[in-house]
DNA sequence: AATGAATGAGAGTTCATTCAT
DNA sequence: GATGAATGAACTCTCATTCAT
C-alpha cells in the first residue's frame, strides 16, 4: 500500500536537493492545497528539473506522506516536550495545548497538510490520529487511576480533547486572530479543567 | 465571488431534474471528494446528459456549495429542534452533541463535503463554521449571564465544544466504531459538564 | 485484459468521428510504428481534438487493438473469398498465397501494425494467428484425408506455410521489389506443391 | 547513420564492464522490448552505475545494434557447422532447419530482439535478413545447378524457406510447446522435401 | 429542456542522455 | 574508469466546460 519512498541520496548533494524539494513542498502544497499545488511548481520553487522530483519521491502522493510523517515527528516531540516539564495530568493539557497552538502558528503549512490528508490520503490520515489517540488515552488512563483527574471514559475524552485542539488551532493559529495564543489556550483549559457547570 | 445558481427551473420536470443533480453529487462528492468525482460520474448517477449539468449550476463548485448550503440548513434545523426540547443551556448541550452524532452518520457524504469545503471554497467554509459560533456563543453569553453555566470566555468555549463535536463526529459517526453514539454522547457531556479535574 | 471499446457512438457524427481516428490511426501508427505514434498525430491526421481520442478509444491500446481486429477480418475475408474459388486445396493454397500478397500490397500499414502486435499487444497476436493456424490446419487435415494432398502434419505444415506468406509478404509486398507479385506466388507456390526433391 | 561503437575498452576491466551490459541488455531488452527497456534497468542488472552505459555505447540504439550483430554471428555460425556437417543441400536444409530451432530455444532473448529490430532499426533488419538471404539463394542456385534439388526460383524459394523456419522458431521454440523441436523439424521438413502434391 | 460530441489546457510521469566529481 | 545526480522534452491521459442539434 505505502509505496518506499524512491531513493535515499547517497552523496551530500543528493541529500541536499531532496530536502529542497521537502520544504518546497510544504510550501507549495501547505499554499495551494495538494490538488492545486502543481509538481512543476514545487521544483520550481526548489530550484531543480522536473525531473529531479521523481528521483527522490515515486509520486505527489508520496511527497504528502512524507511531509505528514514529518509532522507527526513534530508535534509528537512538541508535546512530549511540554508534557514532560508539567507536574501532573492536569498541567500537561495545558502545557500540551498551549504547544500545540503555537506550532500550528509556526508551521501552518504543515499543519493545513495534516488536514488535508484526510482527503489525499485517508488511511495515513486515520492511522495518524488513531496512534496519536492511542497514547493520549493511555495517559489520560494512567492519571485516572493515580487520581490526578476525574475517571471517565478516556477514548471519548482522548478524540473530545483531540478536537478541541484541532479546531482552537486551526481557528486561533491558522485562519489568524488578534487574540494571543495564550489566551485562547486558558480559556479553554479553563473548560477542560471545570467544565460548563457552574 | 459567489455566482448565482444559474437557474432556478420553471417546471416541475427542470424541478426534479435539479433535484437529482443535487442528489448525485451530494453522492459523487462524498465518496469520492471534490477533485476525483467528474461531472460525466455525477450525470451519468443522476441519469441525465452531461451537458445538462450546466443548464442547473454554473460550475462545479457551485453545487459544491448548493450542498454546503444544504447541510448548513439541516444542522441547524437539527440543532435548533434539539435545543428546544432542552430545559437549560447544559441540557442542551448534551442534546445538540447527541443530535449532531446522530445526523453525521445518518448523512455522511454531506458531512465529508463540509470537512472539505476547507481546500474546495475556503471562504465559504469559514463562513459556514463562523455563523455557527456567532450564533453558539451568543448562546453561551446567555446562559452564562443567566447562571446556567460558569462565566467564561465564550468566544473560545464555542469553538472548542464545536471541535468536540466535529472529531467525535468524525471518528464515531463517519469513521464508523461498535460503540453506540448516544455512550460516546454521554462520555464527552461529562467531561463537558465536569471537566477532567476531580 | 480485454478492455471494451470505450464508447459505441449514439449519433452519425460520433461514428463518422469514431471512423476518422480509425483511419488515422492505421496511417500514422502503419507509418511510424506503434511507439513513435503520438496521440497528438493521429488526432491531427484526423482533424479532431486530442481529447476526442479518449471518446472513443480508453487508450492507445485500445485503437491497436481495434485495427488488428480490422486487419483479420479482412485477412479472412481475403482469403475465404480466394479458396472458395478454388477447386481443391492445392489450388486454394496457390489462390490464398497470390490474394495474400496482393492485400499486402494493398494495406501496409495494417499488415505492418499486425506484425508489431508481437511486441505491442503478445496476446491479442498469438491469439491472432493461433485462430488463423487452427482453421488453416482443420483444411490441411480434410484435404489430406480426401486425398487432395499428401498426408502429414497439419499442424506444422500450417504453420509453415502461414511463416512462408508472411514473410514473402513482408520481402515482395511490403519491402517493395520489381518482381510483380504473381511471379512470386507462383515461384512459391512449384515449391509447396513439389518440395525441393528433384 | 551508424555511428560507431563509442568505445573499444583498452582494460580487461573495461572489457568486462562492456560485456556485463551487453548481457543485461540481452536480458532486459529480450523480456520487455526495446521501448519498456529502460538504460536504468540495464544498468541495475548490469551492476554498474548508470553513467557507465555512455561510456561503452553511444545510445540506447547502439546496444541494440550490437545484440543484431552478435546474433548474426551466432546464427551463421550454427547454420554452417550444421550445413558443413550434411551431405548434400536436402540434408543441410533438415539440418539447417533443426539446429535453427534449437538455437532459437537456446536464446529466447536474442531471438525476440531480431525480431523487433524491424521496428526498431529497419535499415539494419532488412541488411540482417537480406544478407542471410544472398547466402542462402547461392547455395541453392549451386545446389539446383548440381541436380541435387529441383530447380526453380532460388531468391523466392530462399526467402520462403527462412520465413518457415522464423515462423516454426517462433511457434514451437519462443511461444514454448509440448511438441519436440525435433519432431517439428521433421514435419516441416517433410513439406519441404516433398511438398503437398500426393 | 435536454444531450452527446467536442475540445484544449494542463496534469503527472518517464527516460535517454549529459556532466561534475 | 565509474557514477549518481540532474534535466527537460515529450508523452499519455483527464476533465470542466461549450455548443449545435
Amino acid at each position: 500500500m505505502t509505496e518506499p519512498a524512491r531513493k535515499r541520496p547517497k552523496t551530500a548533494r543528493g541529500e541536499a536537493t531532496r530536502e529542497a524539494i521537502l520544504r518546497a513542498a510544504e510550501t507549495v502544497v501547505g499554499a495551494r492545497g495538494f490538488n492545486e499545488a502543481a509538481i512543476s511548481e514545487i521544483t520550481r520553487e526548489a530550484g531543480v528539473g522536473q525531473g529531479t522530483f521523481y528521483i527522490y519521491f515515486p509520486s505527489k502522493e508520496a511527497v504528502f506522506r512524507e511531509l505528514l510523517l514529518e509532522m507527526g515527528r513534530l508535534t509528537r516531540h512538541t508535546l512530549s516536550e511540554a508534557a514532560a516539564a508539567a507536574p501532573d495530568r492536569i498541567a500537561a493539557e495545558r502545557a500540551g495545548l498551549a504547544a500545540f497552538l503555537e506550532f500550528v502558528a509556526r508551521r501552518p503549512a504543515l499543519y493545513r497538510i495534516v488536514e488535508e490528508a484526510q482527503f489525499v490520503d485517508q488511511e495515513a490520515y486515520r492511522a495518524y490520529f488513531q496512534s496519536f489517540a492511542d497514547n493520549y488515552q493511555q495517559a489520560l488512563e494512567q492519571a485516572a487511576m493515580s487520581g490526578e483527574i476525574r475517571p471517565g471514559d478516556s477514548e471519548v475524552r482522548a478524540w473530545a480533547l483531540m478536537g478541541m485542539a484541532k479546531e482552537l488551532g486551526e481557528r486561533y493559529a491558522l485562519w489568524g486572530s488578534d487574540r494571543p495564543l495564550g489566551e485562547v489556550a486558558d480559556a479553554a483549559f479553563d473548560l477542560i479543567e471545570h467544565g460548563l457547570k457552574p
